[in-house]
DNA sequence: CGGGATCCAAAGCGATACTG
DNA sequence: CAGTATCGCTTTGGATCCCG
């Protein structure tokens, strides 16, 4: 398989590009700002995603290093999510997109017209 | 086929990720950053993407409304790619991702340790 | 110069069913 | 409760070739 991570590590873009990849990273995120949260409860708070998706997706922020799963051995069992410390620095950036999301979507409206 | 755009023009950070689907969109915008680019030049700035690829995206953002072209008719003919000026605002975002990008690096670079 | 057309492989997403 | 396994479909990206 070709590796096309060259750029990964060297460019800010291209990197961030990748860790944003899944359909729902920047949803999860936000929902994920406010302290750790269940998979249960989040999956309540997200009603598009299916269980097996939002499996996926939390994988993949995981293995990217954004969210930290912490398991508490206990029955019935209890799964937190939260973000990691970088996780937690991605706020500015998903303030900046809440902002501009909102100028965009005025604008396209306007377009309309 | 469904529709998944229910979403889409409500909330903003879902509306965000569509706009950034694209592989390149980020480093795309990022170059298009300081002013109108022709084509080759473009792909000139960026050898990781064929014309065929490069030319989807564009489109891509194009459609988007976040880049706009203009065709000089003339020869040899002449196309110059730039920012809309929802597309310039999104500079911001810009700014803080790649800000965002270089502490993710590090980071990922201490965790290697 | 600035693309388009076609084709293919890979990835992504979601539905469904099952599990410790 | 918090997932995993499997599967099919759709969506991408990229390679290659061609064009006004």
């Amino acid at each position: 398989m070709k590796e096309d991570t060259e750029l990964f590590g060297i460019c800010p873009y291209v990197t961030s590009q990748k860790v944003l990849t899944g359909k729902w990273s920047l949803l999860i995120l936000y929902h994920l700002s406010n302290g750790p949260v269940r998979f249960n409860e989040l999956q309540r708070r997200l009603p598009h995603l299916t269980q097996a998706t939002l499996s996926k997706q939390l994988k993949g922020l995981e293995g990217n290093g954004l969210v930290v799963r912490k398991e508490y051995q206990q029955l019935p069992p209890k799964v937190e999510y939260s973000l990691s410390s970088i996780g937690q620095r991605f706020q500015v950036v998903l303030d900046s997109l809440e902002t501009w999301g909102h100028e965009y979507m005025d604008y396209m409206e306007e377009q309309q017209k």
